[in-house]
RNA sequence: CGGGGAGUAGCGCAGCCUGGUAGCGCACCUGGUUUGGGACCAGGGGGUCGAAGGUUCGAAUCCUUUCUCCCCGACCA
């Protein structure tokens, strides 16, 4: 991309809104444009790093055998109460009305969803395990929306959900999720501690919130050192989950089964959340297979959510220094920059052509400042 | 949802207390000089002062209502 084409409005002073260097940082860079309370625009060069984080998520989860899809973002009410749930998300659910007056609302989530679509086509047992996902837009009417897209209101977020024929199979799926997030969150350059969490709202007794580390995270995180330092080539998720790990409120130091030595204390941002919960859905949903006995059985399932657009601010709390932000290279918006500093030289102008030419064509995503201005501007 | 704060030019702010018809920096436009770390000089454009109502000869300024946004807390991917 040439600089003289590109649109990054970059500015000098941030507008008083912005309060933590995530977000300062975003709006000085030009990524972003706030168009109300939790709900922003993402503008070209933001554009580029959420796509590239997106981009991994989405290989990471087509390696660990998840099939994406797309559901839409305006959901019928019906589904929701037949789950339940309609009644229990309260005022977080935006709820909006159609022309015939019709309740519908834009999707907190899908479970409902997915598990309609799966009960739909999906009645044996041998076509199990299943596992589906999307990357779309969701909105949560948050009491209070802050920190930037890091607690956005409308925000991306990849969920997937895992089908299985019962427990001990769903839990490999879930393992595998595991491994897949770990994976995802290495690949950005982040330092990912997992951690088992309690399940919520969204019921069932297995989960694990993963959060990364950054010292102006929100949680603070009491693990095993032996998490800082994992192979993404030798993953074992059982290993990986018998190690300890626990934010501040559940750490206890006389319980703490480790070794003072081998405890960290770091803070982090909670980035991803993985869930087992059974039958919950399955049920009332009437996801229902045959099993080799002919006998109906309501599936297991698992999902699986990973904030996207939070991620881009989660990255940047943990990778920036008083100059701003500094880029893992596998989400760079430009892996590399070429600077004419001499743009009335005719050599220098074409060398730097020839370089920027060469570089794309070599696949290289190149940002070329070709603008006639003082050096100081292009710089910095 | 409780507590606090802020809305004045595209952005950052001053003016408000003590009413007299709006100002500064950045950005922008024109001309000139510059060109290895957000250039300089000169000239210029741009504002229903968040909205509505009230008080007053006169309201950005005082009063009432309302909308929006931010911060702290509780809550949460």
């Amino acid at each position: 991309m040439k600089y003289s084409e590109f649109f990054i409005p970059t500015v000098k002073d941030i507008p008083s809104d912005a309060e933590i260097i995530s977000h300062k940082l975003m709006i000085k860079a030009g990524m972003i444009k706030q168009s109300s309370a939790g709900i922003y625009s993402w503008l070209p060069l933001g554009f580029k790093v959420l796509k590239n984080i997106e981009q991994i998520v989405r290989e990471e989860q087509n390696n660990a055998g998840a099939n994406e899809m797309l559901m839409p973002t305006i959901q019928s009410s019906d589904l929701w109460v037949k789950s339940g749930r309609y009644d229990d998300y309260g005022k977080e659910m935006l709820r909006i009305k159609d022309r015939s007056g019709r309740e519908m609302l834009y999707g907190p989530t899908n479970e409902e969803l997915i598990t309609d679509i799966f009960q739909t086509y999906i009645t044996s047992y041998k076509e199990l395990p299943k596992n589906l996902y999307h990357i779309q837009w969701k909105f949560r009417d948050e009491v209070r929306p802050r920190f930037g897209v890091m607690r956005g209101r409308e925000f991306l977020m990849k969920d997937n959900y895992s089908f299985d024929l019962n427990e001990e199979t769903a839990k490999i799926s879930y393992n595998k999720m595991f491994k897949a997030y770990i994976k995802t969150f290495l690949r950005m350059g982040l330092t990912p501690i997992s951690l088992r969490a309690e399940t919520g709202p969204i019921g069932g007794n297995l989960s694990h919130e993963f959060q990364i580390l950054a010292n102006t995270g929100e949680s603070t995180l009491y693990y095993d050192k032996e998490l800082e330092s994992l192979d993404p080539e030798s993953l074992d998720p059982e290993k990986l989950q018998s190690y300890y790990a626990a934010v501040d409120d559940e750490h206890d130091e006389a319980k703490c089964p480790i070794k003072k030595e081998d405890l960290k204390i770091s803070k982090g941002i909670e980035v991803g959340h993985i869930f087992y919960f059974g039958t919950k859905y399955s049920q009332k949903l009437k996801a229902y297979v045959q099993d080799k006995n002919g006998k109906r059985i309501a599936v297991h399932m698992g999902s699986y959510g990973i904030g996207v657009s939070r991620l881009v601010g989660a990255l940047i709390e943990a990778n920036h220094d008083e100059k701003g932000i500094k880029w893992p290279m596998s989400v760079a918006p430009f892996k590399l920059s070429i600077i004419n500093l001499m743009p009335d030289d005719q050599n220098c102008t074409t060398m730097a052509s020839d370089y920027y030419s060469n570089f794309m064509a070599g696949n290289i995503d190149t940002l070329y400042d070709d603008r006639e201005c003082s050096i100081g501007k292009k710089i910095i």
